[in-house]
DNA sequence: TAATCGTGGAG
DNA sequence: TCTCCAAGATT
């Protein structure tokens, strides 16, 4: 052991947290009070998913829906509708069971505790300490990537993720400060969103450069340990769209769970690592001269990649929509719930219906 | 414990 | 082009 290394102290991530924090919608400005509404939202849009991807996301969600109970009141179509393209969406069918809890278990008030918290719907370990410090400041640690990395460099951990997670939850606790959870628990991602990131962290502007023990040995970016990961197979499918006369296209909503559950869809194959495309026109939604396009949507999802080769077709104006699907107007296409996997084959689609 | 579950940007 | 990964939760 070096004894010369200081130990970390909490007043220091602090102190560098008051010069330099980031200013974000959902968060109160120094000595204001969090919205515990926005907290909320923000951490559930915030889930594995990019601070600039959510900004958009969060400042149109929180003008359509004001309120928890506003939320709460919505029909669902229109809460996925305002997290179409977001991903996960199980997030937002979770958000919205939450906030009808809220709304009629919890008098409109979110629990100001951990444990409270973490019993209602999409909240898990990180967020329900995540809100209890942010929007509550109780002394509650809320480990995410962020601050998974900056603790593995700090002491040099060398468990594999996610076996080292216990030990990460207690570091943080020794180290927490009683007097300022909610900062501390915000200083702590921002020190591993600007300085402790993933390659090349500055370390040299770190509060915690003294301490840390793998920029001591030099190997600040070996950490977190974790074992690699592989992608799954190749999947292939069809998808149609079917346009009728009156320019309407042919939709259905998918099942409430599964990927992309309870979002809507261009009708289309299932997906399979060996579909035969030479089968495809048995999985056609409605008869028609299906002109194929040449060039397949592709789509990587988190555990497998996809090609979908996309049919375009007209159908007559009387057609009618087969059990479970509907027509969609061409103008009110932008109010679906597409994910972004069908806005590209409704894009591919429709312009090649375009073509003479 | 290991899979499942989206998407886009950075290097 | 490819790999990683971003304020994870659920089953």
């Amino acid at each position: 052991m070096d004894a010369s290394a200081p130990q970390p102290r909490a007043a220091d991530l602090l102190a560098w947290y008051d010069r330099h924090r980031r200013v974000l919608p959902w968060r109160a400005l120094p000595g204001e009070r969090a919205d515990p509404y926005r907290v909320w939202v923000s951490e559930i849009m915030l889930q594995q998913t990019t601070i600039a991807a959510v900004k958009p996301y969060f400042e149109r969600f929180m003008a359509r829906f004001p309120t928890v109970e506003a939320l709460a009141a919505a029909p669902s179509e229109s809460v996925m509708q305002a997290w179409a393209g977001l991903g996960y969406y199980s997030r937002a069918r979770n958000l919205h069971a939450c906030a009808k809890a809220v709304a009629d278990q919890h008098g409109g008030r979110f629990p100001d505790t951990e444990e409270g918290l973490r019993a209602l719907p999409g909240i898990g370990a990180y967020t329900s300490g995540a809100v209890a410090a942010i929007a509550f400041d109780r002394p509650a640690v809320a480990v995410d990537g962020n601050v998974e990395r900056v603790i593995t460099r700090l002491f040099a951990i060398e468990d594999e993720m996610p076996s080292a997670k216990p030990l990460i939850r207690e570091r943080v606790l020794a180290l927490l400060a009683h007097d300022r959870p909610g900062d501390f628990a915000q200083a702590l991602m921002d020190l591993g969103a600007t300085i402790c990131t993933p390659r090349s962290p500055a370390c040299g502007l770190c509060p915690w450069r003294e301490p840390c023990r793998a920029r001591i040995e030099g190997t600040q970016e070996s950490f977190p340990r974790k074992a690699v990961k592989k992608t799954g197979k190749t999947r292939y499918g069809a998808a149609f769209v079917a346009m009728r006369e009156d320019g309407a296209v042919l939709v259905r909503t998918r099942p409430a769970k599964g990927l992309l559950g309870g979002m809507v869809e261009v009708p289309g194959s299932d997906w399979r690592s060996d579909y035969e495309l030479a089968d495809a026109l048995r999985d056609q939604p409605v008869a028609a001269r299906w002109r194929r396009l040449m060039l397949p949507v592709r789509h990587v999802f988190t555990h497998f990649p996809l090609e979908l080769t996309v049919f375009a077709g007209r159908v007559p104006l009387e057609m009618q929509a087969p059990e479970g699907m509907r027509f969609t107007p061409f103008n009110r296409l932008k109010e679906e719930a597409f994910p972004n996997v069908f806005l590209k084959a409704l894009e591919a689609g429709l312009e090649e219906l375009q073509r003479p």
